[in-house]
RNA sequence: GCGCCCGUAGCUCAGUUGGAUAGAGCAACUGCCUUCUAAGCAGUAGGCCACUGGUUCGAAUCCAGUCGGGCGCACCA
């Protein structure tokens, strides 16, 4: 909506250009805002003011040629030259009674747009470790990643989700041998369980599941099997918490497979044609250095013939371009900061521009209940897991809570609070709004007013109050949210929007009775109220939050 | 020591491609349910935007430095 307003203005700065009003230059990107306060208008302009340094001229001056053209616009009430320079634009309330039509013919459709101009995204998220159920702190991941997905599709992006599953290399073994000492423990055997092993109960749990599986005295087991059976059970438990979290992948990418598909050697090669590679003390390097400023060189290949983690990542996002993405994101814990530099050397070893990576890193959450934090020591083995989250303050807190706060802030969570049905709860503040608005629906049907289908434009005539158009103004602003939350990677910036929408919501309804006597109003105010729910529950849906109907 | 992130109201945080008088929630205090959901609303109060300097018409926002906090600096995964 603010898109057109952008024309207007553009418009009118051309015209005065065209006509000789203006020197004629080359137009610096126009920003238009919307004003604090409420004497500058619906929207504003700085255009003048960037505009001044170029032409030599003092801005209220440019402002003034302006804005006597913006103001010959049919959608334009008047537009007047403020401050330093502004130029304050007064829209028709039939500008903004369009705005109304249009979310109730769009319907759940509201938002989008194509401001992402169909470009490829692989979103990476997630992508835990299976040797351990996923923990809080994927948990945020997962409801950022999955969020963010939602948001870059709707604003027009090609998105794909993936999880990164590391199924080879030490940590896998060392799992497997978890359980088989857990397992041996079982049948009867004294055991020494050493400390870099897991100690969680999940891998009893995984030991008894193993022993129920292969009968009581398997005995002579391969390892491997230790090994391949505890991996599968692990990924199958973290799948289905993500699911149950609301978070689907389109693809589960295995290390495993990338591995045995493409072949080390392959890959070793391919690496080394680069030219970017040298060998030092026996070991195959990267210049990481070199080529992305990294604090150090990195090992591919070590003196004892073993591959690195770091030359399967090389890999990875090899492959990643390979298969025609645009845009990489990854998201990441924020102790895995260091690892950035090392990426972004290998995607410009092979020709690749860096700047394509995106990684957001998530801060870590400190989990709180009433105000105390609780102790989280994942060494012993016994940390705060997402399921045990999500069961005790249900998906929808859960997820509102990990997107209040941009990811790279560390998060409070506290779980009473989450759990809490009061007015300290921010989470049910915008459910409760949407609800509120199909109650109030409902309540129209009963009395006999329905809201139809193909709305006559004039009832809204029937819309005077100044809240009123200032939820409409809000309401035309959620494109330009969305699409700026996905050009910034940031998901918050959808909750807080939402938040706000509320935030108007609540004391309109409470100034103004919807369902009266007057038929028009009511339809009018209906219909307002039909369009600030289908806003809120488009938002929530890009959250992955419910917008329930009854509270 | 080097690198990255952060420092905004009592608390938790928005606000950064530089714009007009810096915002919200919570906590505190005062009020509002015979009419559409009180999981709500109205009101009061709360600030050297860590500090110092620089850039300019203009800085919470950009730059440099200082102080304070977090994280990372493996031939680990």
């Amino acid at each position: 909506m603010r898109v057109r307003v952008h024309e207007i203005v553009r418009i009118a700065v051309e015209s005065a250009m065209a006509e000789g009003a203006l020197t004629l230059i080359s137009l610096p990107e126009i920003i238009i805002e919307k004003p604090k306060k409420d004497g500058f208008g619906d929207f504003a302009t700085n255009a003048a003011m960037l505009l001044s340094g170029a032409l030599k001229k003092p801005p209220r001056e440019i402002a003034s040629v302006i804005s006597a053209k913006i103001a010959k616009n049919p959608l334009v009430e008047k537009c007047e030259v403020a401050g330093p320079g502004f130029i304050n634009i007064f829209l028709k309330s039939s500008y903004w009674t369009k705005v109304l039509s249009e979310i109730i013919k769009e319907g759940a459709g509201f938002g989008r747009s194509n401001a992402g101009g169909g470009k490829k995204v692989l979103l990476e998220f997630v992508s835990a470790n299976p040797t351990g159920p996923l923990h809080i702190g994927h948990g945020r991941g997962a409801a950022v990643g999955d969020s963010l997905a939602r948001i870059m599709g709707f604003a027009g992006f090609k998105v794909t989700r993936e999880f990164y599953i590391n199924d080879i290399g030490a940590q896998t073994i060392i799992l497997g041998e978890s359980v088989k000492l857990r397992f041996e423990e079982l049948i009867g055997k004294i055991i020494s369980f050493p400390d870099n092993y897991y100690k969680g109960e999940y891998v009893k749990e995984l030991a008894k599941e193993f022993r129920d599986e292969n009968g009581k005295g398997a005995n002579d087991i391969a390892p491997s099997s230790f090994q391949n059976f505890a991996g599968k059970k692990m990924l199958g438990r973290i799948k289905k918490d993500l699911k149950d979290f609301g978070v689907e992948f389109d693809n589960w990418y295995s290390e495993g497979e990338l591995v045995r598909h493409e072949g080390l050697g392959k890959i070793l090669t391919a690496i080394e044609k680069t030219g970017f590679t040298f060998v030092e003390d026996g070991a195959l390097w990267m210049k990481t250095k070199e080529l992305a400023n990294d604090d150090k060189d990195r090992v591919l290949q070590k003196a004892n013939g073993e591959t690195t983690y770091f030359l399967s990542d090389v890999a990875y996002h090899k492959d990643k371009v390979k298969r025609g993405f645009d845009i990489l994101i990854n998201v990441w814990g924020a102790d895995h900061h260091g690892y950035e530099a090392r990426i972004r050397a290998a995607l410009k070893a092979f020709g690749h521009d860096p700047d394509m990576l995106k990684i957001i890193f998530i801060q870590l959450v400190a989990l709180m209940r009433s105000g105390a934090p609780v102790p989280m020591g994942k060494r012993e083995g016994e940390f705060v897991t997402l399921r045990q989250v999500m069961d005790e303050v249900g998906v929808d807190a859960c997820r509102f809570f990990f997107l209040m706060r941009k990811s790279d802030a560390q998060l409070d969570f506290d779980l009473e609070l989450a759990k809490k049905q009061a007015p300290e709860n921010p989470v049910y503040y915008v459910q409760y709004c949407h609800a509120r608005i199909k109650s109030i629906i409902e309540f129209a049907k009963e009395s006999g007013i329905n809201i139809p289908e193909d709305p006559d434009e004039n009832v809204f005539g029937r819309l005077k109050e100044k809240e009123e158009f200032e939820l409409i103004r809000h309401l035309s602003a959620f494109e330009e949210v969305v699409a700026k939350s996905a050009r910034d990677m940031e998901p918050h910036k959808v909750t807080f929007y939402l938040t706000e929408l509320a935030g108007m919501f609540h004391p309109y309804y409470n100034k103004n009775r919807v369902v009266t006597s007057e038929k028009n109003l009511t339809l009018a105010r209906l219909l307002l109220c039909k369009a600030v729910a289908t806003v809120a529950a488009n938002g929530l849906t890009l959250l992955g939050v419910n917008a329930p109907d009854k509270m």
